[in-house]
DNA sequence: GCTTACAGAATGAATGTTCATTCCGCTGTA
DNA sequence: TACAGCGGAATGAACATTCATTCTGTAAGC
């Protein structure tokens, strides 16, 4: 196996086990055996678990930041701006539960709070497409005149909330129902 | 210390530890300190940790339920009943941070998902009165026709992301902006 | 009223287990 | 032969849980 392909299995794998079993159901030598190596081997590449946790997270909120991206017309109007990024990230958790799954535990940890409190804090400036949406929203009196932090719960609660019930099976979405989900989320947000 | 006061002051403890550091940085020995009562003692009272996790969190659903029914009135309209359901439980947890971050960290947890999973399969007769809004409000035409499941979502997600971000000082609610915010669930969920 | 004996509670040091991380000998390659 | 890269056993720290011991309150005996 050569290198990178090697450091690619390790996230793999982690990815895979940490989803799965959340970090503490996850061990080194876990992750070491799923992705057929040694459990030293990954320390040659990640420093310690914690790196290879926060780590793993970038390179996740890079693929789905990419794939919305793709088809995404800052020129159309509002509403159709905001249906479309909606179907897409819950297209894209659909898609790769996997990585939905490893996006909660990592939210829902000590990482996932140090890490958003930085963000509110500005201290990462974000090249956030969904900020710059609402942003337009309230200047253009096409969405209510709320907070930022209120329209992202407007939206991505219910948003979070159903790809999580999808993928553990306790409802089934099809096109046509999150479509309709997406819609009323809008009609949440509208004015 | 009498004996059930012991028991509550335990209790309490591990409320306080867990919702702060999570199941996993709050060891017993922390809980017990916390407490104020040795560490062999928390096992005269608890089986073990798994026990005294899932027993307390029975203990804080029983408490929001019932702070939630004063003051319920089910013969109301749905629209005012929906009202007044999301405003008490977001004004609860916001006058009860800990329960709130409890019951997060347990939900986001395999207990959490055991649970839920017995709730949706109807091992669990749940007297609830949002599960009855709901498909009242689905039977008289007032609330869009979605599976029960979406409209938990439509409703709960951004309550619950609304209360984390507030309870983590990433926003502030008054009486006001939580009564704009519930208004704005509502606008999702009706017809 | 005072002392002694005893049962049930409480305690916290000791135990065994589960990891993350380290270390050193091995192997395939140049 | 020399060496980079690996593997996986060894190490030590962090815990949950146990259990031999200590404490406390109660009640019988005087």
């Amino acid at each position: 196996m050569s290198k990178p392909e090697k450091r690619d299995e390790i996230v793999r794998a982690a990815l895979e086990m940490i989803a799965e079993h959340g970090f503490h159901g996850a061990p080194m030598a876990m992750i070491a055996d799923k992705a057929g190596v040694g459990a030293g081997t990954i320390y040659r590449y990640f420093e310690n678990k914690d790196l290879l946790i926060t780590e793993l997270y970038r390179e996740l909120e890079e693929r789905i930041y990419a794939a919305v991206l793709v088809g995404y017309d800052p020129e159309k109007p509002i509403r159709e701006r905001f249906l479309y990024l909606g179907t897409a990230v819950l297209g894209y958790f659909i898609a790769n539960p996997l990585d939905f799954r490893y996006l909660e535990q990592f939210h829902n940890s000590p990482y996932g709070m140090a890490y958003r409190r930085d963000r509110i804090s500005g201290k990462r400036e974000d090249r956030d497409m969904y900020r710059e949406l609402f942003e337009g929203g309230v200047a253009q009196q096409v969405v209510k005149d709320f907070p930022l932090a209120i329209l992202f719960a407007l939206t991505f609660g219910p948003l979070l909330a159903v790809a999580r019930d999808h993928i553990l099976n306790f409802i089934v979405l099809d096109d046509e129902l999150i479509l309709r989900t997406i819609e009323a989320c809008w009609d949440g947000v509208k004015r």
